[in-house]
DNA sequence: AGCAGTTAGTTTGTACTTCGCACAAACTTA
DNA sequence: TAAGTTTGTGCGAAGTACAAACTAACTGCT
């Protein structure tokens, strides 16, 4: 499935943008800001603002971005007529007197953005639209340890599916991928569950079967997008989004934009090492902070410990037992979270960055959860005069954040929100 | 002493900028870039690329940055008749052929910057060119324990005594501090081995003695940008820079700009966990990496170990020693590397910089340190295809790098060279 | 000596973006 | 009905980067 034509709007800069590309390439390692350039940052930030707040006027996009009321409107009048934008019915201003603003949002019926979930095993597809909504799942299974051309057909049939239900063509394609992904190149270097996706060039793949852009990274960064698009990170400049399950990762948004660290490979988190010569991880090395905070500790404690069905042990089962007076499941449940805490302890004596959203099974704990770690992360850390630490849970289901957010990383890597 | 007159040459926005500021205390929180703040920081574009590159010719600056040679030209003239540049002679190009290039560089007759090295009992003051010279140092001492009063006084006395060798006003003045610093805020928030200065707003102070803008930071982020300067994260876009002695400490030139992190809290590392449930300590909790990795757990090994002068030990001694043949010292350095090599495994886990320049301690033991300390780093960090990890210790006296970076502080900040 | 070729830096005019001002539209309040 | 307030829109001004064409200065070849 081919479509020919793209979107007749251009958010940002589609095509790999010339000047700023070619000096990237020139190993120049100074860029200046060009004229045009300028415009489509601008752009992409009244997005941004729209993205973060909802639906604003004009005149409240003007205030909230400190700029002259007639540029929101240079700037948006070309979204409206392209139909990204529309404008709602005035609604009765909360000032007294003065005409009634009409806010602007994104079209329902503008193009939306592919979204593809990659886990070990399953794909999950679907459209998001600029408004966050989420269409035309389909979902399907490959073998993780067959063949790649079985894989890459699996893949095919399942995006076309819900490509198919776009009535324009997508801006792009998102892809959120378990396991090491190389982001810069667009390949996936190995995932640990699945060994058939082990090298695979998957942007380059999808790129020329669909001829749309296509972004891959990996699994807690999409994470991350999403809860900055329409998740606990709404708005906020700096926060980390953590990611608990059989294996431990993390992504940051630092300073209004995404982390990645060279070759996208920042947020590996899970083989921190909090446990000099500890316990013998998968990876190889001894005390990585996967050890003490991922499911496989928590399975091996909840036998020893004596607990029932220790294989299926999860932290939300462990807030359930406690709740219904387990002494036993109370005291695990303090420990997990406790080892939870430092990793992120860790997190932030580094980057300070003093906002963290839990995803994954600490996530299925609930608030019961995220507020033990929080009091562990408090005790833990050294504490600095007025600093808060905030540690929320992604309450929305978790598939459906990370489909949004790889819909959301096509748009932060083309919007050109950073210079 | 005041100066009446800032400097004619503007060196980006100097006061605090009119809309910029105004949206960020808007509570907006976006920021559209102006017109004019976009000449603004592509002459801080500029001036970076000759900090990076030394001095270069317009030709080749515009090469560098992508961008038109008439682009530069109206950059940089206006800085040669402010006298900020001047135009060396014309070198024999290295191509046949055409007008020989003549280069650009700092004018050595500019004003220069102030800086401030602060630890627990002296006071180091000094200007620094934007060449890079250092001149007029003074040093002064003063009671830890003693009376505010008495501290400012000294400051004060040192400080002009610097600043009344300057030909001209100084951009400004930087200062690096030990302990814990609140760079938004311009105040020193505690130093463990000098109360006199917990809780000190010293920026406010020197602002208003001096008349000139004022930055602090903490130490290892000096030595970062000091670094950045003119050492061995010249040029580079990601580097961290480690300290480490009785304290341990870090700070991250991520992108192509200090990361700072709320409130300037960022790179507090001596107090991430490398052993849970670990030893005991100075802040109270257990297993921070201060407690394997700083000099009190060498001097204590090195007592246990049986060690000569333990009390005294240092990493240059180490090496020293195990180069003449001592087990015990080659035991002793590999094990200390090692521990070192954790916190930087960590770090490497979290931000993935791949480049990571050593001070204090460490740094004594030179290259033999740094390449045993890559060996462990190696070893303890998941490796991912094609993945290099740098390690090189500042070479020049530690004290001038400081210094530098304290004055680069200032540069970074009133530069804007981020948006 | 003279000419072609090459590179550096400048002049001139163009395109793009934001800003300030003035003004019409639309609503509230007295 | 009149005054006041807020929203959104033309229009010209100011600032910036860019492209083309030009001069300046040097090398190499005839």
């Amino acid at each position: 499935m081919k479509f020919d034509s793209q979107p007749s709007y251009s958010l940002g800069q589609r095509t790999p943008a010339s000047r700023e590309v070619a000096a990237g390439e020139n190993g120049g390692n100074v860029t200046l800001v060009s004229q045009s350039a300028l415009g489509a940052i601008n752009r992409g930030r009244v997005l941004q603002a729209l993205y973060d707040n909802g639906p604003k006027s004009r005149a409240d996009l003007a205030r909230l971005a400190g700029v002259n009321r007639t540029t929101i409107t240079g700037i948006v009048q070309p979204m409206i007529e392209d139909q990204l934008l529309v404008e709602g019915d005035a609604s009765p201003s909360d000032v007294k007197g003065g005409k009634p603003a009409r806010p602007l949002y994104f079209n329902p019926d503008a193009p939306m953005l592919g979204a593809v979930l990659l886990l070990p095993g399953t794909i999950q597809a679907c459209l998001v639209a600029l408004t966050g909504e989420i269409k035309a799942v389909t979902k399907a299974e490959f073998d993780p340890v067959g063949d790649t051309e079985a894989f890459i057909a699996v893949m095919t049939k399942t995006l076309t599916a819900t490509l198919s239900e776009a009535h324009q063509a997508p801006f792009g394609i998102g892809v959120a991928s378990a396991g090491m992904i190389d982001s810069d190149n667009g390949t996936i270097l190995t995932v640990n569950l699945a060994p058939v996706l082990t090298g695979l060039p998957l942007v380059a793949i999808l790129q020329e079967r669909f001829s749309l852009p296509v972004v891959i990274d990996h699994h807690p960064r999409a994470l991350l997008v999403g809860d900055r698009w329409f998740g606990p990170g709404r708005g906020q400049q700096n926060f980390a989004a953590v990611y608990t399950g059989e294996v431990l990762g993390g992504a940051f948004f630092i300073d209004g934009k995404v982390y990645r660290g060279l070759a996208g490979s920042g947020g590996e988190l899970g083989h921190s090492v909090v446990q000099i010569d500890g316990a013998l991880c998968n990876c190889g090395k001894h005390g990585c902070w996967e050890t003490v905070a991922a499911l496989p500790w928590l399975r091996k404690e909840a036998a020893r410990m004596g607990l029932p069905h220790p294989k299926s042990i999860t932290c939300a089962r462990l807030v359930k037992e406690a709740d219904e007076g387990s002494n036993a499941a109370d005291e695990l449940l303090d420990r997990y979270t406790r080892n939870v805490a430092f990793g992120i302890v860790n997190l932030q004596q580094t980057l300070s960055l003093n906002s963290y959203v839990l995803h994954g099974d600490v996530a299925g704990g609930g608030m019961r959860a995220a507020e033990l770690i929080r009091q562990h992360v408090e005790q833990l850390v050294v504490k600095r005069p007025g600093q808060e630490i905030s540690i929320t849970v992604n309450g929305i289901g978790e598939g459906h954040t990370a489909l949004r957010g790889a819909a959301g990383l096509v748009l932060s890597s083309h919007l050109k929100l950073v210079i």
